[in-house]
DNA sequence: GGGTTTGACGCAAACGATTTCACAACAGGG
DNA sequence: CCCTGTTGTGAAATCGTTTGCGTCAAACCC
């Protein structure tokens, strides 16, 4: 019942050697032989197997993403967009959520020893931990995105200027007392714009104020209680920069509630340009990632190196994307005004190619 | 080099096949040799090859899942809990994004068929077609969601229901003419929607009326323009029934536009409870769909079907989940006032039981 | 026309597990 | 002491491909 690759060859009249042959057009079988083949195939509906072929080839022609939760919005942009080049150049692709704990990362890493994929393109929670050395040991294909891990190609944006830019907006608006409201900084993205943030201060003669710094989680709550104890200061903050828009939606929920104006009282910057920044009311300046692209990139990169190898040793490669700030009604009431139109990134590939990356 | 059973039968001293056997603790192993097994296994580093074992065993252990797009915060909610079922119960999760395009369905159909996958969860753009019909032909394990397809499993929530508690809630209100945007009528689940409304208003004695009806896509664009040909009418509704919440993010917007207050002026319902409906301002009356459990009900029941088997002939099952009206202020003012807190679902999973499920 | 190159094709050995079956070894019962 | 049943173990077949190598005929060269 089951047809295989000894039933093509059967009916064709061939060997299962020539069968596979023509049936990956691969030289050494003649024309004649081949359409017969190919015919025989289409005739008995025959579809490979791709167990099969793996085992021999040691190549499974699948790729893992490792994110820590599809739900949140920032990654599953991402994951489109490794999604996208996956099934385009013929991967298939396994996804894992991880929470962000190294437990779960490590089971899909696991996963991806026993199901021999070729690669895997990871989010990792921390830079350092024993699934990573053990990936490193086994020799495994990973591509980073967002955190460095010493040996491992890497694809993240600039968030040291995503931070200047967004910090700089507001003072450029003649704001002095910014605040600043982050995830932990122990991770280094999150790190990088808290840097940017402090340098953008400097930079223009302004001493960083630590009272005005908030480290806790990237959801919205803390968004929320953080803005309420930076209200209860002596002197607040007119500006307020969230390193996630989803912290800043919690900004904008207890601003609203204590009836402050935005921006009039107090002016407030998100990060990511998630379509929270568009929905919101009013609308949040935000930096925006190309967050699609960084999932093109880690997938292509990850697929070269799968396809082509690569010369030994070599230095893990780089990419680092370039943010941009998107500029709302959250710190400029007018911006918006004539843009009647609203362009929810809810579907359809962004167009995508080498332009606005560099390596390093 | 490469670490296999045979490495591990032969450094604890006895043959693959009891190697093999002590490993999956299966019976007719002594105790002693399991133990001397798992040690060596362990001490070498041993990982099964799962290629090869589905090649014997034509089980993958893996599914996949089907929709149109994971950016859409709907899908990525149901994806979340087909992944979580999947890997509790120790499967892998193929992805894909069809776009609602078939060609792309059909794809990934095949890539199941060639990798063996045990089984499909699945958003189908249509009831019937090419695929499909193959997939029955080769008596693939199909589960639906949200699309009824003959001979399949399906689990969807009662969106008839749901439009009529959407148009009730709003009767109750005093409102009168109600309009309707939605997407595509052809498609199972919005249509049911419409029947809902549609019910409602007749059992109210109110008589619906088509000029107020806007079939168009789900997409914020057509919920904006909708919204603007439905002020420009002689005698415009007083409330609008967006069958979607993307199309209620325009909806609003277009009223915002024309400074017409929310609810006050219009009242707005929208549809999925997705966290749109949250952020947006006013926030949005919305029909929540349990989505990360319908996910995990269509994964629960694939792979109980995928181990368990059915017994033949059998009937379809039909999982219908109830929705749940949750009110907000774009049709009551003063509900969410005392509500200073913001349940963005950014992430943690739901807890799931078979509470609120019923057969059909 | 003999020898050599070429190209098409088949044989059979992998790939790394699972599983069937046969066979020891050993115990207990008659 | 033989027979039977139980339990643990190993040899070998198998899953469906790919691929190295050998064969053979046709084509080519001088």
């Amino acid at each position: 019942m089951a047809v295989g690759l000894r039933e093509v060859a059967q009916r064709a009249g061939v060997s299962t050697a020539a069968a596979s042959r023509a049936l990956r057009n691969y030289p050494g079988v003649g024309a004649e032989t081949k359409a017969r083949v190919l015919r025989a195939a289409r005739e008995i509906g025959y579809e490979p197997n791709l167990a099969a072929r793996s085992l021999r080839t040691s190549r499974t022609h699948s790729i893992g993403l490792v994110i820590p939760d599809i739900m949140n919005p920032f990654f599953s942009e991402v994951a489109r967009g490794v999604g996208d080049v996956a099934s385009q150049r013929g991967y298939s692709l396994l996804l894992g959520n991880s929470d962000g704990e190294v437990a779960k990362e490590e089971e899909f890493v696991n996963l991806l020893l026993r199901r021999k994929m070729d690669g895997l393109v990871f989010f990792a929670a921390t830079s350092v931990s024993r699934h990573i050395d053990r990936a490193r040991a086994k020799d495994l294909r990973l591509v980073l995105i967002d955190r460095k891990v010493a040996g491992f190609d890497l694809v993240r944006t600039d968030n040291e200027k995503g931070g200047v830019a967004a910090t700089r907006h507001l003072i450029e608006l003649g704001h002095t007392r910014i605040a600043l409201i982050s995830g932990r900084l122990d991770l280094g993205t999150r790190r990088d714009r808290y840097n940017g943030y402090r340098e953008a201060l400097i930079q223009a003669g302004i001493v960083p104020d630590l009272t005005l710094v908030h480290e806790g989680s990237v959801k919205s709550d803390h968004g929320y209680e953080a803005t309420q104890a930076l209200l209860a200061l002596p002197s607040p903050p007119t500006a307020i920069f969230a390193t996630t828009d989803t912290i800043a939606v919690g900004v904008l929920l207890a601003l609203e509630e204590r009836r402050l104006r935005v921006p009039e009282d107090i002016a407030v910057v998100g990060y990511d340009n998630t379509y929270l920044a568009m929905i919101s009311r009013p609308r949040l300046t935000s930096v925006a990632q190309p967050k699609q692209q960084m999932g093109q990139w880690a997938a292509t990169f990850l697929i070269d190196w799968i396809e082509q190898g690569r010369a030994e040793p070599h230095e893990p490669v780089e990419v680092v994307l370039e943010p941009r700030l998107v500029v709302r009604e959250s710190t400029m009431p007018q911006v918006m005004a004539d843009r009647s139109r609203l362009d929810l990134p809810l579907s359809g590939a962004v167009p995508f190619g080498p332009s606005g990356a560099r390596g390093a």
